[in-house]
DNA sequence: AAGAGGCCCTGATAGC
DNA sequence: TGCTATCAGGGCCTCT
């Protein structure tokens, strides 16, 4: 599911329900995930009140009172359920309202947040959960990443000396995030449409153009998909179960066959695959 | 050292 | 209807 822009949007709705909210209840079904949960997660979480949800790339960060916080990736299926305590039951029980949009199975972590409870439910079990200690050991975690797009240290004399010369495709480039944070294939593709730049061209035959392009459109896109709720295929919601629209206005991603989008030009989209990923572009206004 | 590919896992869909 | 194969928004790890 989630590229920046959902992780964004998800960040977003959950800042706005348990921001200031003091952690009551912690239930995992499911250690399981992408790295085994670890064995005093629970503890750690318990009775720690919320300063903030934060968010580096495409993952989400809650970051505690005490300057702890837990790093949550949803993944490829990763999703965040938010159901809200009763108002008649608020002084007698826990009883939750049932949200339409929560799947049956797969539910593997229950945080209840006093009148919130958060449900995380990951089909796949990509996604996972971690506990820092202190602000100190949250920043080594994202040591190695590249910028997000957004970030001024995603310019043009970065991109130009880390692509030039390189044999690597830009496709690669950027889903690397060690290169940028943020981009993943859907976005990717999109960004390389806007800059008309064939998805397998290696970096070192791309001009400072096209460096120029691929930072400005990174940026745009992006924006403009948080802006739109992000891209619901499959079942993105956010939070509340509302859907985004940006896949309304897909160039590219999964519209192989269909012609081009841009006036005056004949070309249709192709898909090929790039180191096992699908890749979509135009074969004639992409060069 | 850089880069390609396998793999973790379940579910939806297509084709027979 | 039911089988099998393929593919999916990510990224870590291993191998060359």
């Amino acid at each position: 599911m989630p590229e920046l822009p959902e992780v964004e949007i998800v960040r977003k709705s959950l800042d706005q329900n348990i921001n200031g909210k003091t952690i009551k209840k912690v239930l995992i079904k499911n250690r399981n995930l992408r790295f085994e949960i670890a064995k005093h997660f629970e503890k750690q979480l318990l009775k720690k009140k919320i300063l903030k949800v934060d968010r580096f790339s495409k993952y989400l960060i809650i970051l505690f009172e005490d300057k702890s916080s837990c790093i949550i990736h949803l993944g490829m299926s990763g999703t965040i359920h938010l159901i809200k305590k009763k108002e008649s039951n608020i002084f007698t029980n826990t009883s939750f309202y049932h949200s339409p949009y929560l799947p049956k199975k797969h539910n593997h972590i229950f945080i209840e947040i006093e009148d919130i409870k958060i449900i995380y439910n990951d089909p796949r079990r990509f996604g996972y959960f971690i506990f820092k200690k202190n602000l100190k050991e949250l920043n080594n975690y994202f040591n190695k990443f590249g910028p997000e797009p957004f970030s001024k240290n995603f310019n043009l004399v970065y991109v130009s000396r880390n692509l030039s010369k390189k044999e690597k495709n830009i496709k690669n480039f950027l889903l690397d995030q060690n290169f940028v944070s943020g981009i993943g294939n859907i976005y990717a593709n999109e960004i390389l449409f806007q800059c008309k730049i064939n998805p397998v061209r290696s970096g070192k035959t791309l001009n400072q153009n096209d460096f120029k392009n691929l930072i400005f459109f990174s940026r745009k896109i992006l924006n403009k998909a948080i802006i739109k709720g992000g891209s619901t295929i499959r079942d993105f919601r956010n939070i509340s179960g509302k859907q985004g629209s940006f896949q309304k206005t897909f160039k590219v991603y999964m519209r192989e066959g269909k012609n081009c989008i841009n006036k005056n030009c004949n070309g249709t989209i192709k898909k090929i695959n790039i180191s096992n990923r699908s890749s979509f572009f135009c074969n004639i206004c992409q060069k």
